[in-house]
DNA sequence: GTAAAACCTCAACCATAGTTGAGGTCAAGC
DNA sequence: GCTTGACCTCAACTATGGTTGAGGTTTTAC
């Protein structure tokens, strides 16, 4: 018997075929799954072998990349689906609603700067202490724990 | 003579004076002369010692990072300024400028993004053909050269 | 039954953005 | 004039997100 264009519908994908679905890397899967993101199960051979459910978690994966989630993130937030049985639409709802916060709030801050890069333009940008754009306390001190400015300083 | 506290405003600063000012460590400092962000002139010592320009300079370099543009990105920018003279107000606004371009177009795609997340959370997210956030050519296809998905897939 | 394609692991390497430490020099302050 | 802090270079190391290649095994296809 040999192998099947289309992998049967119910049937398991090998890493060859999930990355040519998925389009992502062979060498990523495994990266993916050392990092836990993905998990595989063996053939006699120590094959991988996927369920199609796989192909759903790897486009997930690329999305919430996209929005810049790191992956082990990404890894926290899948880890919370249900282990037995495969994610119903309102588990994937739940993903989405968490990671559209936190895209919010990356808009929110963006464009919070661009608003204060566009005020600065007419100050000759960033020379005065009452740039906003010094003073990353004010507004967006609460995005890491970055380096701050000890002095502030009339240049 | 004792080294002032505050260095004579026409002075030159040391690279632990900048770090200070800045609120950049001195091996950033380094670094960033490594990849041609600063430059320095040295002393009979071979100590570094900077122009006072050189704190705008970083300050416009730690807000273009906030903006999400890459180091190189940035080193390219500066170089665009004049070599003679210190910039003027409107070198910096011209730079201002570029980068609110950027970050516009940065705030339109996660936008983009967060709406077709907000879409999706309707359909289960990322189930079927039609789900815009698996087409990425659509409307993010000229983000990069990432990898595309080769089979659109209804799994 | 055999050759080729696909797969395996593991280590090394790439870029980005730095930090850390070793080993040695310079300069400021007393 | 000497001690101490600041500085120097260079190499190695951190983390993230992978890619590449060596050396060997499994599966597929004919």
């Amino acid at each position: 018997m040999s192998k099947p264009d289309f992998p049967a519908p119910g049937g398991t994908l090998s890493v060859g075929d999930v990355a040519k679905r998925s389009g992502v890397a062979v060498s990523t899967l495994h990266f993916y799954e050392t990092k836990g993101l993905i998990r595989s199960l063996r053939t006699e051979g120590n094959q991988r072998r996927y369920p199609r459910g796989v192909l759903r978690r790897v486009a997930v994966i690329k999305v919430a990349q996209r929005t810049g989630i790191p992956l082990a993130s990404i890894q926290e937030a899948l880890a919370k689906l249900p282990e037995g049985r495969a994610p119903t639409a309102e588990d994937w709802a739940a993903l989405s609603r968490t990671w559209q916060a936190e895209l919010d709030e990356r808009i929110r801050r963006l464009t919070q700067l661009r608003d204060q890069l566009d005020d600065c333009i007419g100050c000759g940008c960033l020379s005065l202490k009452t740039c906003p754009l010094r003073n990353p306390r004010d507004a967006l001190g609460a995005q890491g724990a970055g380096p701050r400015l000890l002095e502030a300083d009339a240049d």
